[in-house]
DNA sequence: ACCTCAAATCGATTAATGTCAATGTATGAT
DNA sequence: ATCATACATTGACATTAATCGATTTGAGGT
C-alpha cells in the first residue's frame, strides 16, 4: 500500500543556539513549584513579589525558592530588584510571552 | 526606609492541577532534543514527521528519539498516526499554542 | 510461513535536578 | 557595634531523566 516514506523534514527556522535558549526557558517553567512561582509574582501587586511573600504558599525552605528564583532569572523569565532587605522579582517580556 | 514588605500575592487563577498540567507541557518542550523534533515535525511536509526522518538529524540513537515522541504525546503536544508501516507525529492545538 | 523494516519497550548506566540544613552576606534598626 | 531580618550560597543526598544496546512487537512484502 505505501512503499515508502512521505514525509519531508526540512531545515528549522531557528538557529541551535536560539533552541537551545528557548529550551532553557521552557525547561525553567517545567517545573509545579517554579511555575506556581511565576504565577504567583504575576498576580502580586505591581506584578511582583518578593522571597518573603512567595515562600509560605510553596510549602519549601527559603533556601529552595531562592535556588528556582535564580534559575527563573538565569533563564531570562524574571528580573531581580533589591529594595531595602526585600529582592522583588517581577516577569520580563520573555515570561509574558511564553505564558500568555 | 522601607518597614514592612509591600508585595502581596493573591490566589493563583489556575487550579493545581491544571499547573502540574502545564508544568508537564513545558517540561517536556525543556529539552533542546524534544524542542528540535517538535520543531522538525511542525516543519514537515503537512506538519508531520515519521521517526525514520526525525532520528538522523538528531544523531541519537531510535529508541532514544522513540523515546521523546512518546513524552511529547504524553504531555498531549504530538499526536501518533500509523500508517503503514510508519508512525506520524504531528503537533496538538496545545502545541501550537504554546511554540506560536 | 518467513523475512524485512519501522517503531516501541526493556534493563542498565550515567548525568542532572530538587530538596534541605547549615552557613554566609548584606541591609537596616537599635 | 551589635543585632535581627531577608536572601543567597554551599554541600550533601535522594530522585529523576537522558541515553544506549538489545530485544520485542507489528505491519507489509515475497
Amino acid at each position: 500500500m505505501y512503499d515508502k516514506c512521505m514525509a519531508q523534514t526540512v531545515s528549522l527556522t531557528k538557529s541551535p543556539k536560539d533552541v537551545e535558549r528557548l529550551a532553557e526557558q521552557f525547561k525553567a517553567l517545567g517545573d509545579g513549584t517554579r511555575l506556581s512561582l511565576m504565577m504567583a509574582v504575576a498576580a502580586g501587586e505591581n506584578a511582583e513579589a518578593c522571597v518573603c511573600d512567595l515562600t509560605p504558599d510553596t510549602g519549601l525552605a527559603q533556601s529552595t525558592v531562592s535556588h528556582h528564583l535564580k534559575m527563573l532569572v538565569d533563564a531570562g523569565l524574571l528580573t531581580r530588584t533589591q529594595r531595602g532587605k526585600w529582592a522583588f522579582y517581577a516577569l520580563t517580556k520573555d515570561a509574558q510571552k511564553l505564558l500568555k
